[in-house]
DNA sequence: GCAGAGCGGAACGATCCGTTCCACTGCTAG
DNA sequence: CTAGCAGTGGAACGGATCGTTCCGCTCTGC
């Protein structure tokens, strides 16, 4: 800013708003742009000469977000300990808290090719990462619980965001001691539709 | 509807209508009015001659809620072993789905006396449920933990709000192991305003 | 029968939000 | 040095949404 030259405080101001708009959807999912613009401390016309529209923000959060899980993912995969390298993942992820970018966003806009194939490798490098904990865990677990974990997860929050790292990071513990032990679980796990519904057409649902 | 008269028939709606209620709000705190008349198979009118505003109804469904809660609590009271008094509480209450409503509908409407009053007996009740289990927990367990993995079993949610119950009781069911058994957790538990923020003021929130 | 309680749903006004537009600034190319 | 324009702030606009009101109808309970 002081020292900055027009393009080079263009140039920064690319990464401030794409923080701000990461915060704010963090936040809530159905912001207003210009709460973006406010918190980046910017006005509106800099949000709009870079995104032709609010939808192609959001695509390119959820975007962004799913190349963070999956830079997660790759990092944890040189992990030696199956185990290990499993929980390091999570953690990565909940500490980065990049789940609530890739689920929470769903269904407020139309699908993408890009997006689709990122979605799709995301899942097969945490099954992987998944199965080669396996056998450290309860029996029943399947792949399709770490996305319900990192949905509790994402449902632990207090407005003071590092406080809510933290705390995430207690829960997360707990969650994963319960994955690793305990008596049966009750009811069938989760199906990949059951987990994937935010993105279909929006069918009548019950609730 | 069919041997109804129309007192018969106006009576039945009470019902019909906070049921609605309960379901729309459930599933979206900030759903239009509309929506629960439509669910109920009411025109709006029904509505707005049993509650004055949408507030009213937000608050009587919030205190409904809780009346749910503190229910669950006394029944389990009553029982004989200690963590099975509190597993069957805490089973009960996410079975009722009774979280969502005290909590996520937090904020949208001013307080009430009778709603504070009926918050801190649901309060007090749960802790001594709590305090009665915590020999069988792991050692750093506090009872502020409980708030959080309701909030965490409420973020369990597919379409279908059978299956929803099913999924939420299995997470559950991991939630508990892992809150009787583990290594140490990290960082300190949440304190009683980190868990209520939902009604303070609305101070400036990082996130 | 008939007065009116109860109701459905159109209509209204307020609010909110995405997007556009325009005036202005001050860098940067030449 | 300066002309031009990329970059910007924010007011303005039009559409959508939503809470609430209102009017005309129905059908019951007396």
């Amino acid at each position: 800013m002081t020292t900055a030259g027009r393009t080079r405080q263009a140039a920064r101001n690319n990464e401030v708003i794409l923080a701000a708009a990461r915060e704010v959807f963090l936040a809530d999912q159905r912001a207003p742009v210009s709460a973006v613009a406010e918190r980046a401390g910017v006005g509106i016309s800099a949000l709009y000469r870079r995104y032709p529209s609010k939808e192609d923000m959001l695509r390119t959060l959820c975007g962004d977000g799913l190349q963070r899980f999956i830079a997660e993912a790759v990092r944890a995969m040189e992990i030696p300990g199956d185990w290990a390298a499993f929980e390091s993942f999570v953690r990565g992820v909940v500490d980065a808290d990049v789940h609530s970018l890739t689920v929470h966003l769903a269904g407020t806009f139309p699908p993408d090719e890009q997006l689709a194939a990122d979605a799709t490798r995301a899942n097969i490098l945490a099954e992987a990462l998944f199965e080669r904990a396996r056998p450290d865990m309860r029996p029943e677990a399947v792949p399709a619980d770490l996305t319900m974990l990192l949905e509790m997860c994402a449902a632990v929050r207090v407005p003071d965001a590092e406080r809510t790292r933290e705390l995430r990071g207690r829960y997360l513990a707990m969650l994963l001691d319960g994955l690793r032990r305990g008596g049966p679980l009750p009811g069938p796990a989760p199906t990949a539709e059951e987990l994937n519904w935010r993105w279909h057409p929006a069918g009548t649902e019950t609730r």
